[in-house]
DNA sequence: ACCTTATAGTTTGACGTCGAACTATCGTCA
DNA sequence: TGACGATAGTTCGACGTCAAACTATAAGGT
């Protein structure tokens, strides 16, 4: 028996370093989520934009539960907010000819132009960034980040 | 003007560093969090456990208004986690004796312990990790990241 | 053809979170 | 001492999110 037993399940080195690195992100991703929701016109949410904003630069047409998959949020998740956003004329949601189980979301061009006004909103609001995050430091730590999320993908 | 005008409100590829690296760390909270969630016991959510655990760490008898400012919520959301962990018995909420304004948080007996069992629930979650997303790298971002939510909470 | 299993989408109830409005107390300054 | 601005905490309504239960359609297998 070693001589400090007792306490039982006492953390490695490398799962504090873990715990400290989700809790950093963990806060980073409620303090620029909650900034960004700020200033959003058209009362959008991070939520919302980033399905309008997905849209534009992968295309639309996409199934609902495919959205659901790409944003990593379960299919009750995507039913609300798509719900939200065609309530607001901001998307299009026809019925897919082929598979009766399933439907096709649009971009409708009010949400195209909320889109782009979003843009415009956020841009200056990454303006003062570099001062304090220089963009050397995000493409440093981008790929990093990237195969992180990979894995917690793949593996949950 | 320029010959390719129009179009207003470019983002640069600085813009788009920013935008990809807030997303990825939106999806890897979401994802992490997520999986912390389902295998805490007592019905804890990642919030309460952060709160016990954090009172184990730096010790307790925190008033509301410190701790809010502590985990980056409003005073609201801590007022609300507060009520569901002493509802559950695991924190004890006093009035604080010099400001009749104030109360003071504490741990109790079976706070420690539930968060004892929630610490040993976690770690196993963490032990296939490094597998995909080695403790060195984990400790190589972690100064930036940092830095970013230091910088995010200074200048908001 | 049927029966079974898989997939698409919705609904419900709970939680954390926010901002805004509100009450109570403190501290300062005239 | 008294008024006023700052601070502590609560409440309310809305949103995104989850898990679980449910309906409907599709796809295979015997």
């Amino acid at each position: 028996m070693p001589a400090k037993a007792a306490k039982a399940a006492a953390p490695t080195p490398a799962d504090t370093l873990y715990f400290q690195l989700f809790n950093e992100i963990g806060i980073i991703a409620q303090l620029s989520g909650n900034r960004f929701q700020k200033v959003l016109p058209h009362e959008l949410t991070v939520a919302q934009f980033s399905l309008l904003n997905h849209m534009v630069r992968l295309g639309d047409g996409w199934t609902p539960a495919r959205l659901a998959a790409a944003f990593q949020v379960t299919k009750g998740t995507m039913t609300n907010t798509l719900q939200k956003l065609e309530s607001k004329g901001f998307i299009r949601v026809d019925p897919d000819t082929d598979d009766a189980r399933s439907k096709r979301v649009f971009l409708t061009p009010p949400g195209q132009s909320a889109r782009d006004a979003a843009m415009k909103a956020l841009t200056p609001e990454l303006s003062t960034l570099p001062e304090g995050f220089p963009p050397a430091l995000a493409a440093e730590i981008l790929p990093a980040l990237e195969r992180l999320r990979i894995w917690l993908d793949a593996n949950r």
